[in-house]
Order: C-alpha cells, then structure tokens, then sequence
DNA sequence: GTAGTTACTTTAAATTTGCAAGTAAGCTGT
DNA sequence: ACAGCTTACTTGCAAATTTAAAGTAACTAC
C-alpha cells in the first residue's frame, strides 16, 4: 500500500517529467504488461481472470495495479455486470479505444520483424 | 556485470514468453525509456550524449544498457564517425525504422488525449 | 460443509532503476 | 607539459519495482 500511495500521489500531483506525448503516454502504457492488457481488451477480454489466463501469464499484484492505473488515466472504465455474486467487467474508454493505432502498428511491426510471430484470435 | 550476463543470456538463449508479435515488441521497447531514445534517432540525434542531453534526463546506465539492447535487436547500428577522437554514432536500421508507425500513432494519441504536451522540434 | 470461482491483497525475494561518482581516451589552451 | 574539458561510457549502492507464492473474502454449487 506505500508504494501504491507514492505512485498516486506523483500521478495526483501531476508532475510531467516532459512536454513529449510519447513520454506521457510511456508513463501510463511503458511497461511489459500493460499493452498486453490492452490488447486483450481489444481482442474482447473483459474480466479480471480473462487478463489473467492470457498467455503470458501477468500476476494477479501487477495486474490489480495496471488496471487501476488504467482506470486512473481513464483508459478504462470498471463497472459491475453482474450482481450476487459481483462481477466486474473492464471497457475500454473512447480514449483507450484511440490506442488501437498503437497497439495496430505494433502488431504489425512484430508480425514482420520477428519471426514466429502470429496475433491470436482469441 | 552479473546482471547485464543473466538478461544476455535469456536473449541468447531465446525463450520467448510469447508467440504475440505486441509482446514480443514490449521485450524491446517496453520500458519508459526506450521509445524516447527511437523517438530522439527519428528527430535526427545521433550521438550518446545527444541521447543523455534529451529533455527527460535518462541516466548514463539506462542510456547505455538500452543502446546496447537496441543494437543486440537489429533496431540500431553503432559506428564510428571520424577518428581521433573515436566519436560514435548510433543510426537506425531498417528494422528500427520501421517503427515509425509506432511512433507517431503514439505521438498522436499524446497530443490529443494529454492537455500541453507538443512534439518538440528538437 | 466442503470444494470451487472470482477478484483481489500481502509478504518476501529477486531484479531493475535512479543517482552519484569514477574512468579512460583524446583534445585544447597556455 | 599539465590542467582542464568533452565524449562515451562503467561502477557501486540505495530505493523502487517486479516476480513468485500464498492468502483472503465473498459468494455459488453440490
């Protein structure tokens, strides 16, 4: 919970480390896991056990903190779908579904430079 | 040294945590640095301390870690540029242009979705 | 009432990052 | 010649983050 206050209170604080749109947007999406969180979410995933049966395996710590950084930076909203038991889904937001040219042109990148390389279905 | 070896190795030896062609790119540029370094190589800067000199500060650690990451990923060629003094420059490859796309769709989403930001012209 | 599911939180160890300082090669002015 | 400057890094260490494993709480199904 400490390192979860600090994070926050440098986001509530709102101190730009640069002008740059790439390093804001690296601020929120620059790590392993969150894109791959938004690739799901534009593959359909909607719920926390989907994210967390993807194939690379994000653990349940990092992928609590990314879905509340995501809800923060109101790329995604949470809302219950169900009620006894609730159950919450995640959606992207108008602006997280403007990330898909980003996640677009990454696929596109690593389907041609690195081999092996497929997007999955699902 | 122990630890640039350990991350060498699970490079050499290949294992990818992903057939993904997103998550196998986030392997590259997933951090909150590398992206800037790309973003600095399209704006037209070459050397180390070009890099170093960029607005958000990176440290000569990272700076360096992450040249050679990029170099080892067929993103970017380090060569000398003159002699006495032995002076590098780092030049993007193919590969490494070709994430222009990924650039800009990120460059775009900054400049619509976080207020102030603007893409610096050097 | 016991086992299972969902959606997390906690704790501890391993790894990575941030920051300061140091190094080495060569150049520049006096 | 020697001091000081620049470039391109490396080293050491504390702090932060990530990984891994386990635990919790609410609820359902049998």
């Amino acid at each position: 919970m400490k390192k979860q206050k600090l994070s926050q209170k440098r986001r509530a604080e709102d101190i730009k480390r640069s002008p740059c749109p790439v390093a804001n947007l690296l601020d929120i999406v620059g790590d392993k896991w969150t894109m791959l969180i938004i690739r799901d979410l534009f593959m359909g995933k909607k719920t926390y056990s989907e994210f967390e049966n993807s194939y690379e395996g994000i653990r349940t710590n990092i992928l609590a903190e990314r879905l509340k950084r995501l809800e923060v930076a109101g790329i995604i909203d949470k809302s219950p779908y169900q009620e006894r038991p609730v159950r919450y889904q995640y959606t992207l937001t108008e602006k997280g579904k403007a990330l898909g040219p980003v996640l677009k042109a990454m696929k596109n990148w690593g389907l041609k430079y690195i081999a092996g390389t497929y997007f999955p279905e699902r």
